[in-house]
DNA sequence: GGCATTTAGTTTCATCTGATACTATATCTC
DNA sequence: GAGATATAGTATCAGATGAAACTAAATGCC
């Protein structure tokens, strides 16, 4: 059925895309991603960009827009939508900042911290749910991993692209 | 250097963004998908979908879109979007099904072979330096775990969201 | 054979995303 | 302190995505 694969291929290893790392990632990613994303939103009205404005803030109290972005890597636009939205739902407060007028300290209202401490430990499920039947070690071993890939993919984009 | 985690921690865990694998697959896999795709687009004109077509071709002959998703996964439209961009520029082409008038098989063209022939070394190359610096077991154990966790995103999914 | 249902694939639409352009404020240089 | 430049954040635009509606062909049922 499948086609024959001969000689002719070529010597530095072959292209199977089940087999393909950043082909693997993606899935598995895409596929937890969009598990995750539902949950929050049907039960929350959550985006996965607001949520994650929710936990940096419960995390690290008052930031600005830039700092969130200096912290997480999420792009100003997202964080600007996802502000704005948690803002009008009263979740975030966002008052001037003292020496800056352009800028805005975000945090918490008592209400978003509510919702996160509603949130987190559904969160906290999901993630055991995924993990469950690894061993701790292995979890670890991921999560490093993981972060070894995404320095990699940082280190050859910035390389590739700004030269 | 990794904080140990013991029975100090709270009942239920905390929520540290930075340590929640959710997040942690996420941040990963659009570093590496960002990489990837711009390398694909601007080199060759191809998006991710298209190539990832290709790459199912290239090792499986003619298949419907159909055999696609199912392979593969991938959503129909995205398949379907995918497959008339590559026939447009002639590096597919689409042959009446012999037995199913809704159907068509799609296989490469001589000109899509040799793209895919062009291409697979730099996709190999990008995957060698992401993974530079780790052993083959590390590959492997991590490749093994991804399809873990989609599993059980996939179970977690269905069960769910369709009760 | 004729009608209902299913299936392969496409179109449409609503949303998300990030690049770019823009506004307002801050900082730097003279 | 005035003008040039940089920065915080927002608005706009173009492309990607997937859900749902749709079309056309196949299958099932009588």
């Amino acid at each position: 059925m499948t086609a024959q694969r001969q000689l002719s291929d070529p010597p530095a290893g072959e292209l199977k895309l089940d087999a393909y790392l950043p082909y693997r990632l993606s899935v598995a990613s895409n596929a937890v991603s969009q598990l995750i994303a539902r949950a929050y939103e049907d039960r929350f009205g959550l985006n996965i960009p607001q949520w994650r404005l929710i936990c940096v803030l419960a995390e690290d109290g008052g930031l600005t827009q830039g700092a969130i972005v200096a912290r997480t890597g999420i792009d100003k636009v997202t964080v600007s939508r996802a502000a704005q939205g948690l803002a009008n739902r009263r979740l975030i407060a966002r008052s001037d900042h003292h020496a800056d007028g352009r800028s805005h300290v975000l945090a918490l209202t008592v209400q978003g911290a509510q919702l996160h401490a509603e949130v987190a430990p559904l969160a906290l499920a999901y993630e055991a749910a995924l993990i469950a039947g690894l061993s701790p070690d292995e979890v670890a071993l991921l999560k490093r991993l993981l972060g070894r890939l995404q320095g990699a993919a940082d280190a050859l984009s910035g390389g590739a692209v700004k030269g």
